[in-house]
DNA sequence: AATTATATGATAAACTTTATCATTTATTTT
DNA sequence: AAAATAAATGATAAAGTTTATCATATAATT
């Protein structure tokens, strides 16, 4: 597989960010890059890129599909305050199962980020 | 909330599968107990039974959104060979994890259901 | 330089989901 | 029971997302 400056662009946006973006805000994104790049190139290059293994797809309920050039093993915190998708670090994290026949697993947390936590806290400090 | 003839098939439906359904099939199903429901009605009502907590929407990487009415806490196991998701007991699963402000998690595990790996160990045996 | 293979941009097509609105159905009030 | 009110529906338009098509452009190979 080619590596184009397009292929480049969409990869290297998503390197610079630890913010799961979803399709439109990579195409945007992209786009600062190489202002005429088509969408389809955009949606395609994921695609060669996932099929590759270069970077992850993640789906979280509710929300369009985001993606992470971060590939190795990690879990997720989406923040129910702010929507954000927060990296996990594995070592927080310890499962052990008893089901035949499974390779790998993704484990989604769901909760209050640090950030949105530390403005509560501040907020109520006031009162 | 009143429980329409139209909630109450798009309800049952679910509850009578464990295939965790995308929506065009719930439409399907519906469609065979009330011919001229809509489309938009299924919609509607799916995310009616979610918003009162008596569905649950599950994303599983790459696959369109599936439903599920078994609201109970459990987990998924996404088979590799067939792409059936099959209800996984959380006496099979033991998650810890040192996260602060976590209220809950879901967890999907991917690799081979039951069914797919006694298929292989027949096919193999015949060798 | 010519040939071959791959990737691109533009856009159409397909598909999914939400919004609109007149009509229908159910509930409440009188 | 009839009238008034509220909620849900069906049909369909609109919006949004993703994939397919294809002529052109770019890169690699011969």
């Amino acid at each position: 597989m080619r590596f184009s400056k397009q292929r480049e662009a969409v990869y290297n946006v998503l390197c610079q960010t630890t913010s799961h973006p979803d399709v439109a805000w990579i195409y945007a994104r992209t786009r600062e890059i190489i202002p005429n790049i088509s969408i389809a190139t955009v949606y395609r290059n994921l695609q060669e890129l996932l099929s590759i293994g270069k970077i992850k797809k993640l789906s979280a309920e509710g929300y369009a599909e985001r993606y992470d050039a971060n590939v190795s093993d990690h879990a997720h915190l989406v923040c129910s305050c702010c929507g954000k998708i927060v990296d996990i670090d594995m070592s927080q994290v310890d499962v052990k199962h008893s089901i035949a026949g499974v390779d790998r697993y993704e484990i989604t947390f769901y909760g209050c980020c640090d950030e949105c936590r530390n403005n509560k806290d501040a907020s109520q400090n006031k009162q």
